[in-house]
DNA sequence: GTCTATAGGCTGATAGAC
DNA sequence: GTCTATCAGCCTATAGAC
């Protein structure tokens, strides 16, 4: 069985290969500039034989969707543990941002392009507080206004799933918006986030 | 001079039918489909015409961007006027995210595609509070911010400028996720700005 | 398994005839 | 002023040689 294990093995090695090549293009030039003709050079092959590891262009760009979704996944992990639910919230919010701005080719690819390559990624995960098999991401926000109902930051009978997507669109604007028209939203990813959770958390500043 | 005059009536009204024919290209089939063989078949001229009119593609995108602008400020205008700063805020809520519904292709090209065409509506808008001659539409949110401030709604010392910033991306981010993820947002345009402005005024809901 | 070569399509833009 | 014809380039994907 060795020898075919070897294959395999190769197999996989370039498949990786390609993929990370794939990944190097969207992040510095976007997808728009990820062609087949541009992996086959940055891995040294000829074009077609992409197409022996893989079905086609949007095939690539899913995987690629999922990575940057590990990824999104990787900031979010060691914040979703803070204990209290207020510090978390700012947390997350400074987490998902950061996400954003470092990774803003990954983050247009996954929630500003296509929907297509959204849905490969969610569509395994419907949004709903079941606690099953859905997103994972999104559960972290769930879970966030279910911990902030239990220490009445949260009226008890407001919906947990409403006010969480009120949350992820928040700071989707943000990320987004920043992406797109930084040169006219003067403030800061970072300063709009902090403004936002305490606004979504106690509206409005007032003069004390 | 009558002759050249009609001749320039003639001139802006074939500009006129490129623009029209552009734009219905744009709001059914998105920005990637406008393509000047398209153009050129719809007004049932030879593309090589279109570029008598019009320098290049991009310029009739800008075009195209410039008009779903005023078209925004059209929504916008109205709720502009009223007077209550808290009634005026969930009607501006409400017009903007139906403006991005309606013209959900016009926004996506506004606001979520190329900086450079969101650029050239607004570069000669910065975001300041001047009063000056910026952006109409963002000085509609900075007046709202400056009129919650005389109302008390919001800290003397707070920073109108940030806050209206906060809430466009707030705003920016229910129409722009509505967009791309519709699937995973169950919850409508609509209720989610409802509970953003609420939630914007007031914070999150607790047990009363 | 990998290549070359190419089919078959699209695009924006332009030169030059009429 | 408008056309035809075309340049020069891009793309995905595949057939068939090696």
């Amino acid at each position: 069985m060795g020898i075919s294990e070897r294959k395999e093995r190769q197999k996989t090695e370039l498949r990786q290969q390609i993929l990370e090549a794939s990944q190097t293009i969207v992040v510095q030039d976007g997808f728009a500039a990820l062609t087949m003709r541009k992996i086959a050079e940055a891995i040294e092959y000829a074009p077609a034989t992409i197409y022996l590891y893989f079905e086609n262009r949007d095939e690539i760009a899913k995987q690629i969707c999922i990575h940057g979704y590990q990824e999104l996944l990787d900031y979010l992990h060691p914040v979703a543990a803070i204990s209290d639910p207020r510090d978390r919230l700012l947390a997350i919010a400074e987490a998902y941002i950061r996400f954003g701005m470092n990774h803003a080719e990954t983050y247009r690819l996954i929630f500003m392009a296509d929907p297509k390559f959204t849905n490969a990624i969610l569509k395994d995960a419907p949004i709903d507080d079941s606690g099953g098999p859905g997103s994972p991401a999104f559960h972290v926000l769930i879970k966030l206004l279910d911990d902030l109902k239990a220490q009445d930051q949260l009226a008890a009978n407001a919906d947990s799933l409403h006010f969480a997507q009120v949350l992820w669109t928040a700071l989707h604007g943000i990320v987004s918006l920043k992406l797109t028209c930084s040169g006219f939203l003067t403030a800061s990813a970072e300063g709009l986030g902090t403004t936002m959770t305490h606004t979504f958390l106690a509206g409005l500043p007032k003069n004390s």
